[in-house]
DNA sequence: CAACATTATGAATTTAAATAATAATAACTC
DNA sequence: GAGTTATTATTATTTAAATTCATAATGTTG
């Protein structure tokens, strides 16, 4: 049984290589000498008989073969240290993550069945929250994808960044079409899901004014703002990841923003945890695929 | 990054040892003595803080905590294994399995998508064939599932057994059920899959003659021939996996064989492989998964 | 072509693993 | 219940593996 297993602990030695892609970082990580990670790799490259590494110079690359292999190790290093972890009572495990702004919950649940085929031993659980500051013990959970980063406790990734633009109903555009953009915006309620006063930073960009006394309508969640603005309720503001199915649909209209400079008005997404936890072998996991994820 | 490995090589020890639930089985197949299993497993435990073992005397079993561990290290190893012997260049990577039988298909084509997600790293090809022998060589597989065990160079494992009975329509049944069952079976074509000789084999049991110049209708696959018998076209054979849907919808009608005796007339498939490779990890993997599948 | 930063190598040293011998435990036998 | 057997556990010793040290080799940079 297993008659092709190579010398486990040449496989520490290859894969913090392969991830640092350095012989001496791996080494320092590992606490050994520079040497001791060479002669650990070539043991493995022996054992396999294909090298693992390409050596030119200064410049450290994975073969093909080493290529093929590193993704495999970091998977079995990643299973046995969560398991482990959980074995030894050092975590719950259970790895959960606070979603707070409808996107990222909208986003995240169609891709969540990805994230558990790649990663069956991380049992993973999303918990909504509204609030906008991030308390991580508050909320009890491990990590967040929060739209602030300026807790200085916390880690903070970029993730993505979403884009408002005004949208309604296409009867509704029709009405004020032609208008210029002031009166347009305001020739009926503005509807706010209460974020981050997302109209009054959109009427300062565009160096409009937005009077006191006009008719806002608020929301607790962002959903429920736009399907308001189906209903023709107003004009909303709203994101590509939340908007584009609608707009396609034609139930929903872009209203464009024909100024020469573009109001570039952003919400930033950001994964959070507790500085100290940043290198926990789930949270890394969870943190790299959101990355990769959103970046593609 | 991993903060909670173990000590790879004790993982060697505990997994041996958890799957002979022996030391000194284990240190047989790892080349050590049986002190060396000893100590490996009891660096194991001081590392992970638990007991993985209960001993009791005589009697070795595991304990909560490594009952839990156990799956994910063969799983690690089962990997690790795979993907080194893919690299070696020792294996092509891909497990070919022949499947001869319509039921064996049936049966195993909806559980596939279990396989690979318990074994993603496993390549699983299935291949088709009809002829009753099978030579591994001869088709190119790895392995298969036959309903023969008579071949001394292969490694045979019974899966299961699969019973025979008469089938036909519910229109059909009505006008011989009150026949006593020689005639009744006589009084409409007999439909024949060309298996192995099921019907000849089915009236030996029942000590019965079938004449000679009987109708029989052959068909090439069992599944044809299950069709022909919901249309009404005769009396076929046929099994639990392959008709009981039919059955339950009221297309087909099992025809009791009212005699004291059960003609008790089986086909058995069996797992089987070249004997020499009988421990390949991969051939291993799929030989326990059809086997537990099977016996639930 | 020095100066630097990296990886590679061989011998020496240290650490970890395996053994041998034997104790301990329990089960089975008569 | 004493003797036999089959197992795991323990300790000191031996062996093998891993690591270090010192240094060579390689290639890059100013």
């Amino acid at each position: 049984m297993y008659n092709n297993l190579p010398p486990l602990k040449t496989l520490r030695a290859f894969e913090a290589t392969a991830r640092h892609m350095s012989f001496s970082f791996a080494a320092k990580e590992l606490f050994v000498t520079q040497s001791a990670v060479s002669h650990q790799v070539r043991n493995l490259e022996q054992f396999l008989g294909k090298k693992l590494f390409v050596r030119q110079g200064k410049l450290l690359s994975l073969s093909s073969a080493g290529l093929a292999y590193f993704p495999v190790i970091q998977r079995i290093f990643n299973i046995l240290d969560v398991t482990s972890a959980k074995t030894m009572g050092r975590s719950s495990g259970i790895t959960r993550l606070a979603v707070h702004s409808s996107f990222a919950l909208k986003w995240l649940v169609p891709r969540l069945p990805e994230f558990r085929i790649l990663y069956p031993h991380i049992d993973l659980r999303i918990s909504m929250v509204t609030n906008i500051e991030v308390d991580l013990d508050l909320l009890g959970v491990d990590c967040a994808i929060s739209i602030r980063n300026d807790n200085p406790q916390y880690h903070f990734n970029h993730l993505q960044s979403e884009e408002w633009f005004p949208i309604c109903s296409p009867q509704l555009y029709e009405t004020f079409e032609r208008l210029p953009l002031a009166e347009a915006l305001l020739s009926f309620p503005l509807l706010d899901g209460g974020y981050q006063n997302e109209w009054l930073r959109l009427f300062d960009r565009l160096q409009l004014a937005l009077p006191q006394d006009h008719e806002m309508h608020y929301f607790s969640h962002v959903i429920l703002l736009q399907q308001a603005a189906i209903e023709g309720q107003g004009i909303a503001l709203s994101t590509s990841v939340l908007a584009d199915a609608d707009i396609q649909a034609g139930r929903l209209m872009r209203i464009p923003l024909t100024l020469k400079e573009n109001p570039e008005l952003f919400t930033h997404f950001y994964f959070c945890c507790q500085k100290a936890r940043r290198n926990e072998t789930d949270i890394v996991a969870l943190e790299s695929w959101l990355k990769q994820e959103f970046t593609q």
